[in-house]
RNA sequence: GGGCUCGUAGCUCAGUUGGUUAGAGCACACCCCUGAUAAGGGUGAGGUCACAGGUUCGAGUCUUGUCGGGCCCA
């Protein structure tokens, strides 16, 4: 007779492969996804339940997606689908960015390889190619990783819906007053006439003029000089055709400056330098006769030294002792820094400079001068007023603009900003109500926005939307009238914002338009476009507000968010444009809750890059290795500071996924065959006692799980459920039902509790590792319905988490089954140890071979004692156990009893029987499953 | 150069308000099983908590500095 056919072992069909071939297992479930339109049903399932909204930041649409774009998403991804188990309805509306200068370059380069140069609309049409073939491309790669979502009905800041939805934005904010013309630095090529962005700039050395100019102390309201007549400043700077623009003299606050006396007069220079400068001013008899700290000169002023006019005294971190005088010349006009200063301390931003590098009526008398020719005129003038203290030549690097060679200046444009001022307190109290994870984001974000300047929202390029503003073709005096801009907004939305460009103002303004202001009728176009960041700023009005594509209607989408998920750069980015422009139109932040990530690097914390050959590319990664090896990688990552990745990572991750997955394997093979409909499994015998722990231990995980997810805790999730199918599965529960499982008759309550108790496990797990392990528990749910273990036609992705009730966790508080495993536990491990040390000794090295006596104390004897000596037996793993009361010890002897042939245990009640003439020897319970 | 931030076993992570001998998992070594088998089980060896000072009865935890990463600026 073959008693190995009268088992129930696992049987590979009834469960998943072992291996799992998630390269080619994955795209077949993302086909299945597709045609069952997944995404959409998972909405359907949820409609009525509350909303949980995450707004998508949008990746820039210029390549590939990269291992920090999979990142970013798969975390998005875990919250979405996390969200949605937890019953909520859950959309996400991904998103595009794809204006800009990357993109325009891009194109450009791209052109100018096949000899083409084209500008316009013509450039326009190719950047709007270029853009829609990568949001083809990135949204093919996203959804391979498995992140499901609206992708036939993404947000792109190209769309024209979208477009039209950002001139309205800025149409609202006319209407608030929040929009304003001034003036602001930009690099400027004199040569092309053309404002250029630092990416067409590059460095070249060049010979400048410089010079060490005084400034005569004007007015000193606290006395501080009072003792030192003829008191000047000396400033140094490369740039002598920026003096008749100096505005001011800047000083460190937290700097010792000198007071040095040469001859009759005084000089204010930091202390640091005095030597230096002594030397190369020639000064050879000097004396420093007091040292100041810069914080007093604050709000000084001192005289211009050609015009009749302030310059005042300013506070500025970014002085240094490296070079000049620690006294740093400031014209708000011609430098970044300049007219950062400059702002702070309300300074106007005179434009001294024409497009040609002409100065202007406002340089005074040197009007009509080119600015390079202003070196020499400039320098004389000084010399002649008695101010310039030394000229020399200087070496040194300076921009140049990258198409014509030619050096380049910063030079006063004309620009549209958003004020901050008015709105900075409201947003610094929104900052307060928004849960900022992890907290620290709270006072990045706070510190940016407390000091960001006006935000200059005009650029001088062809890719963007263009800044609806029309201008009185004689008076050039804009209008900021919202039925102009509306007009401009429907324009825009039937034909995009290439149309702005192309159609003549006369046919975008209503029939007989007038200039409320000036009166005139005839108008010309503005020609920047918006910054980037105004696209995007604007995304969650565009999407949550005023949902603008019909089918983003029926998502359930919200405004505010309840949670933006990016970079932690995004706090400078796009938290605080989107900030900005939530609490200019509607009064609060746009989110209730931010949760930021860190940067990818290798192993060794350094970042991904080319050179250093460490580049981790996503989409191989996903063929290779599969997309839940991925989602297994960010979910076991601590994403809150910067993650690590590098091939070895992810094959180690390869090994923990084997683990969980055979786990689910095991698991789904010893329920399958299980019929729900016959009679229930009975609770008696203390083998119900382990089933019913270890469906309290899953209650316990799911309870714990779900609290993690809802803290955006993956990291905790994927670990504790690890740990649950090594420990408490693999090693413990799992080994101690074998028996039952194998053995026992089919229908046997025993074996119905086992299988219904895998079943119930199984179901725990499954739910709980779904949102990271997006394939591997949708291909087990499949073959869950194949078996029958469940009735269900949709995805594990619309079931919910089975949280146990309070009254449930109440219920496993209160049950005396935690501590009697513990201690079982326990035991167990000491008995495994002590077998260690034992084997060997009689010849045995297995330990189904020997005997264990233990001794124990009145505690561990009486819960030992609640079990059956044959239930221990399995859990130990031993022939047999013998208990005795007293001080603790424990021993091992070979066992003498034989072994069942059918069952391979050593028990006491084998015995031999005759089968069809043939010998066995068998236990009481096989005999019985056998009918012998 | 400045602001913020990170540095715990070979790897990925835990380490509550400072308090026993710093914990898991993976990998590794040895062993068992061969009825989860390209699986499973047992045991074990891995750590000056980046480095150097300081506060404290006591520091992986607090503090200062140094070194090395990262992000954002300059």
């Amino acid at each position: 007779m073959d008693l190995r056919s009268t088992l129930q072992l696992p049987d590979a069909e009834s469960t998943i492969p072992m291996k799992a071939n998630l390269p080619t297992l994955e795209p077949s479930i993302l086909a299945i996804w597709e045609e069952r339109g997944l995404y959409a049903q998972i909405l359907e399932s949820r409609v009525g339940a509350p909303s949980y909204v995450l707004h998508d930041g949008p990746p820039y649409t210029n390549s590939p997606i990269h291992l920090g774009t999979a990142l970013n998403k798969i975390l998005k991804d875990f919250t979405v689908k996390s969200r949605t188990m937890m019953g909520f309805r859950a959309p996400y509306v991904p998103g595009f960015d794809s204006h800009g200068l990357p993109i325009e370059l891009a194109v450009t380069k791209k052109l100018a390889a096949k000899k083409e140069t084209v500008t316009g609309s013509a450039l326009r049409t190719a950047c709007r190619e270029h853009a829609y073939e990568y949001i083809k491309i990135q949204s093919e790669q996203f959804e391979r990783l498995g992140v499901l979502g609206l992708w036939k009905h993404p947000y792109a800041t190209l769309d024209y819906t979208y477009e039209a939805e950002l001139v309205r934005t800025f149409k609202k904010l006319v209407e608030g007053g929040h929009i304003y013309k001034g003036l602001r630095p930009t690099l400027w090529s004199p040569t092309s006439q053309t404002a250029l962005a630092d990416t067409e700039i590059v460095y070249h050395d060049h010979v400048s003029t410089s010079i060490y100019v005084r400034f005569a102390l004007r007015h000193d309201p606290n006395q501080i000089f009072s003792e030192f007549p003829n008191l000047y400043t000396i400033i140094w700077t490369t740039t002598p055709w920026t003096i008749p623009s100096n505005l001011a003299v800047a000083f460190h606050p937290q700097l010792d400056y000198a007071i040095v006396k040469v001859g009759e007069d005084h000089y204010l220079i930091v202390s640091a330098l005095v030597e230096r400068i002594a030397e190369k001013l020639g000064w050879t008899d000097f004396e420093v006769v007091a040292t100041r700290e810069g914080i007093n000169f604050d709000h000084m002023t001192f005289s211009h030294p050609i015009f009749d006019r302030n310059s005042l005294a300013v506070m500025a971190e970014y002085v240094t002792t490296e070079d000049g005088t620690g006294v740093v010349h400031t014209a708000p006009s011609h430098g970044r820094d300049d007219f950062y200063t400059g702002q702070k301390y309300g300074l106007p931003v005179p434009n001294t400079v024409d497009g040609k590098g002409v100065l202007t009526s406002e340089a005074g008398e040197f009007a009509g001068t080119y600015y390079k020719d202003c070196d020499t005129v400039v320098v004389d003038r000084l010399k002649e007023v008695g101010a310039l203290l030394k000229s020399e030549p200087y070496h040194h690097t300076y921009p140049y603009a990258e198409r014509d060679g030619k050096p380049v200046i910063f030079r006063a444009t004309e620009q549209w900003f958003l004020s901050i001022d008015p709105i900075r307190e409201q947003m610094l109290e929104e900052i307060q109500g928004v849960q900022w994870v992890p907290p620290v984001g709270q006072n990045r974000i706070e510190a940016m926005v407390r000091n960001r300047p006006d935000w200059c929202i005009s650029r001088q390029r062809p890719w963007g939307v263009g800044i609806p503003v029309f201008y009185g073709k004689e008076s050039r005096v804009p209008v900021l009238d919202p039925e102009a801009i509306e007009a401009v907004a429907r324009l825009v939305e039937a034909r995009g914002s290439d149309a702005w460009f192309e159609v003549d103002a006369k046919d975008i303004l209503p029939e007989g338009y007038v200039h409320p202001e000036t009166g005139e009728t005839e108008f010309e176009k503005e020609t920047d476009t918006l910054d980037v960041w105004f696209d995007s700023g604007s995304s969650s009005l565009v999407t949550l507000d005023s949902q603008v594509t019909p089918e983003w209607k029926t998502q359930g989408l919200h405004w505010p968010a309840d949670v933006y998920f990016e970079g932690s750069d995004q706090h400078r980015g796009w938290f605080n444009t989107s900030l900005i422009l939530g609490t200019a139109i509607k009064g609060a932040a746009p989110y209730r809750t931010v949760v930021t990530h860190g940067f990818v690097t290798d192993s060794e914390g350094r970042k991904m890059s080319k050179s250093l050959g460490n580049v981790i590319e996503p989409m191989g990664a996903a063929n290779q290795y599969g997309a839940d090896i991925l989602r297994y990688w960010v979910a076991s990552v601590d994403y809150q500071s910067d993650v690590p990745c590098s091939d070895a990572l992810l094959k180690q991750i390869g090994d923990s996924y084997r683990n969980v997955r055979n786990t689910l394997r095991f698991l789904l093979s010893s329920a399958a065959g299980y019929d729900a409909t016959s009679e229930g499994p009975m609770s008696e015998g203390s083998w119900a006692d382990l089933d019913e722990w270890v469906r309290e231990q899953a209650d316990l995980l799911a309870a714990d799980c779900v609290q993690k997810y809802d803290a955006f805790d993956f990291g905790g999730v994927i670990n504790a459920i690890h740990n649950f199918c090594r420990e408490e599965l693999s090693k413990f529960y799992l080994d101690a039902i074998k028996d039952r499982m194998y053995c026992d008759g089919v229908n046997w309550p025993s074996r119905r509790s086992g299988q219904a108790t895998c079943l119930y496990v199984l179901n725990q797990l499954l739910t709980l590792v779904a949102p990271i392990l997006a394939f591997t528990a949708e291909e087990t749910w499949m073959k869950m319905r194949d078996l029958g273990l469940h009735a269900s036609e949709s995805s594990i992705h619309t079931e919910r988490f089975r949280s146990p009730s309070p009254e449930r966790m109440q219920e496993i508080e209160g049950s005396q089954l935690q501590a009697r495993f513990e201690s079982l536990r326990g035991l167990r491990d000491t008995v495994n140890a002590a077998f260690e040390q034992y084997k060997g000794t009689d010849g045995i090295k297995n330990s189904q071979d020997a005997i264990v006596r233990l001794t124990l104390p009145a505690d561990t004897f009486g819960v030992m004692s609640s079990f059956s000596i044959s239930d221990l037996a399995n859990y130990f793993r031993v022939s047999w156990v013998e208990l005795t009361l007293g001080e603790p010890a424990i021993s091992f002897a070979p066992s003498t009893y034989p072994e069942c042939a059918r069952s391979r245990l050593r028990r006491p009640d084998v015995t031999s029987i005759s089968i069809e003439r043939e010998e066995f020897l068998l236990s009481d319970r096989d005999r019985q499953v056998l009918g012998v």
